[in-house]
DNA sequence: TCTGGGGTCCTAGGACCC
DNA sequence: TCTGGGGTCCTAGGACCC
């Protein structure tokens, strides 16, 4: 039987920006997704005021001022720089890491049974809020679904005081007879109403369902999920990362657009961010989608949703070659008449670049591989949006809201906080 | 005016083949 | 009454995750 953990830092992108600003310290403070949309992090004093995740912010706004909510715009450079200091801080306290989101990490702590694993994890804790001021939580189990599973306990039950080690079966049947169904990760909206109809309401009724019948009710992914509960591991902390599938930039404008040449622009700087993306990981693509559509919330307007998927020959990671085949999509699927809201690239059958294959009259790519290189050191060094094809246009009426943005603390040198001394 | 952006995995069903 | 019986491959869509 194998020892997982699983460490999720509390109310992360809310401790990020806190890291960096005493002055939101106690405080309420809610972080909005990208566009300020919906609230996607929030302290536990907005939680305490009834902000819900997901709450579109401009429904709220009252609530929020009223209570002198602090709302940032969502800075997901800072998000991913801490979580390199977070993973940074806890390997040393585990054989096997695997990040498995930007605030969540399973660790292998089978090396590290003989000690007091509750002394374990909170030396990791310690050390995390030493190196990055982050708060965190520690679940420990026999397998990855009981260590989320525990990691949540110790959120919600103080008893825990912040890790809860659920290796004792005892007290995992405690813990499980008490946990609701629809809490269960892998169980979501509707597993939780097939299995209500069957009167099943707890992580431990699950536990305790055939298999044969959870795969008749859900399919083998709940029936893997039934195993794990009952202490059989379905999946092992992987620390090597999957080949990626897929890949993509969408999203939402600012505000409406009307006319294929603003369209144009938006989906051209998408295009140029997704080859960015693409040659970072070392990929080529083989399909490029590219979609753009109106507001799906707003009702009596018209509707359009336009979609095209274009075959990449040969495969590339080439931000032109993308751009143009976008551009094909977006011509052949443009309705005029509508208002668009939100557009994107989508990049599918992923390749290693090494691995690609070669094609007959491909034409001299290294000249193209240059100029590529040349860009993305621009714009790695003078900032984003330094040097781009004149197709992304310079008017950008269409670019998403961040009105409140915090600083890039940890990544750009002349906005580094300084420490005044007396 | 105003509701995010990115992923993964699984299954059903159609197209096509012999 | 009853109208073959497999395969494979691909895609769309659902469900779930953070």
């Amino acid at each position: 039987m194998s020892t997982i953990a699983l460490i999720d830092c509390n109310n992360y992108y809310v401790s990020c920006e806190r890291a960096f600003d005493a002055s939101l310290a106690g405080v309420p403070v809610v972080v909005a997704s990208n566009n300020d949309g919906c609230a996607i992090a929030r302290s536990a004093e907005a939680k305490a005021l009834g902000v819900k995740m997901g709450d579109p912010i401009h429904l709220i706004r009252d609530r929020l001022t009223k209570h002198g909510v602090v709302v940032r715009s969502s800075n997901y450079t800072l998000y991913g720089d801490m979580q390199r200091r977070v993973v940074a801080a806890v390997e040393e306290f585990a054989s096997e890491v695997e990040i498995y989101s930007i605030d969540e990490t399973f660790l292998d702590l089978e090396p590290f049974v003989d000690r007091d694993l509750v002394d374990h994890a909170n030396a990791m804790r310690d050390q995390v809020r030493r190196w990055t001021t982050i708060p965190t939580c520690v679940g420990i189990a026999p397998t990855k679904t009981l260590a989320k599973l525990a990691n949540a306990a110790a959120k919600k039950n103080p008893l825990f005081d912040g890790v809860a080690d659920l290796r004792d079966p005892r007290l995992r049947s405690w813990v499980l007879d008490r946990f609701p169904a629809a809490d269960v990760w892998g169980v979501g909206r509707a597993t939780a109403a097939k299995l209500a109809d069957l009167g099943i309401t707890t992580a431990g009724q699950i536990r305790d369902m055939q298999l044969k019948q959870a795969r008749s009710v859900g399919t083998v992914v709940l029936e893997r999920l039934v195993a794990e509960l009952q202490g059989v591991a379905a999946s092992a902390v992987e620390v090597v990362e999957p080949q990626r599938r897929g890949m993509a930039v969408t999203r939402s404008f600012g505000m409406p657009v009307h006319d294929i040449e603003t369209l144009m622009g938006a989906v051209a700087q998408y295009a140029m961010r997704a080859g960015e993306k693409l040659r970072q990981h070392g990929l080529v693509a083989g399909q490029l989608t590219v979609f753009f559509h109106t507001n799906r919330f707003k009702t009596g307007a018209g509707q359009y949703q336009g979609a095209r998927r274009m075959g990449l020959h040969p495969m590339t990671s080439d931000s032109l070659e993308l751009l143009a085949a976008a551009r094909r999509g977006v011509e052949a699927a443009w309705r005029d008449g509508y208002a668009y809201t939100k557009a994107g690239i989508m990049l599918d059958e992923l390749v290693a670049a090494d691995l690609r294959p070669r094609t007959l009259f491909e034409g001299d790519v290294g000249r193209r591989e240059r100029l590529m290189t040349a860009l993305d050191e621009v714009n790695g060094r003078f900032g984003k949006l330094t040097a781009v094809p004149a197709a992304q246009g310079f008017k950008r009426d269409w670019k998403m809201r961040a009105e409140n943005r915090s600083p890039a603390w940890t990544t750009r040198i002349d906005q580094v906080p300084l420490v005044l001394a007396d």
